[in-house]
DNA sequence: TTGGAATGTCAACAAGGCTGACATAAAGTT
DNA sequence: AACTTTATGTCAGCCTTGTTGACATTCCAA
């Protein structure tokens, strides 16, 4: 259970040792800092943390969507995720309205100024994706996104996708 | 600065849209909610949280580590860190000894139990990596790093590799 | 011996998770 | 029409894990 030799996997002709699968687990450890180190400086200074970029990011990426799926995709307790719409709303950074087909249902949107905050957090994250994707090419960026997706529990995978088909 | 269409790099030929680096972006927050989902489950039956999970990681990975190279590593503060430290201590699942080069320092170790502990949660968390790189094939997984050394920061970047190079 | 470094501890606070309970409106079902 | 379910919001309270600030101790080094 616990050597430490290389070892066939038997199905791809992969050698995984327990070495390497620590490194790719730190890998992830130390990339997501990077990862979130520019918009967390952005959202410091606002006064915002994570969770309100997070539904920023969701609300922007699918416009007019309810809150029951914002739910699903963060993983979150509506009262958490209710707190956090609170204060984008009043803040005027996210628009609430009642659904038109069904009006149990909010439509979320952001304002303008919440797309001004949008951008400014994509871009600085998308600067740092960018340095990466360039510096590691064009196959590397293919093997990451494969590996991640990979990763995925099944919930967030059909999620991914169904953004990705999307975009 | 937000047009839509692929362009050129300029470097190596990259065509990378806003789209597809949102769609990098996802793919870390989807892929990381799987790589923490299986070390949470098993956390949380024993009341312990990921801040437990990270300081028994690098204590594992660097035994007698001090508690100053951990802060380093970590990046929090020493209060946040202390707090879970104490409670592991006193849990006996680490052990902290006086230095003995300078005896101000404390050399951290894992105890029996904190060994256990640690087997249990890198275990889980090695078989989701090793169920990805599997998948994804080994040309991935090499792409998968690449991108995520490049996306940390200087200082993390450091760590990782040193305790690369240790491994 | 004095200054600074490494560590520990106390107190207070905030963000952002959680559960449980309850309210309301709208939609669906019988 | 009556009842149930769904979607949402809200209140209260709890936990983890981060923060700052203040202060004590120990001990190396100049």
């Amino acid at each position: 259970m616990s050597d430490t030799g290389p070892r066939p996997s038997g199905e791809n002709l992969l050698f995984l040792t327990d070495e390497q699968l620590s490194k790719g687990i730190e890998a992830m450890f130390f990339a997501y800092r990077g990862f979130t180190a520019d918009p967390d400086r952005i959202l410091a200074e606002k006064g915002y943390g994570r969770a309100h970029h997070r539904a920023i990011h969701f609300i922007n990426r699918s416009p007019g969507t309810t809150v029951n799926n914002l739910l699903s995709i963060l993983g979150v307790t509506k009262q958490s995720l209710n707190r956090v719409l609170r204060t984008l709303i009043e803040d005027g950074l996210v628009e609430s309205h009642v659904g038109s087909r069904d009006r149990r249902e909010r439509n979320l949107n952001l304002t303008d100024a919440g797309r001004h905050l949008e951008h400014e957090l994509s871009t600085a994250q998308r600067e740092r994706m960018r340095g990466a994707f360039r510096s590691a090419g064009p196959e590397a960026v293919s093997g990451f996104r494969m590996v991640l997706e990979a990763m995925m529990d099944g919930d967030m995978r059909r999620h991914y996708k169904r953004l990705k088909e999307s975009g």
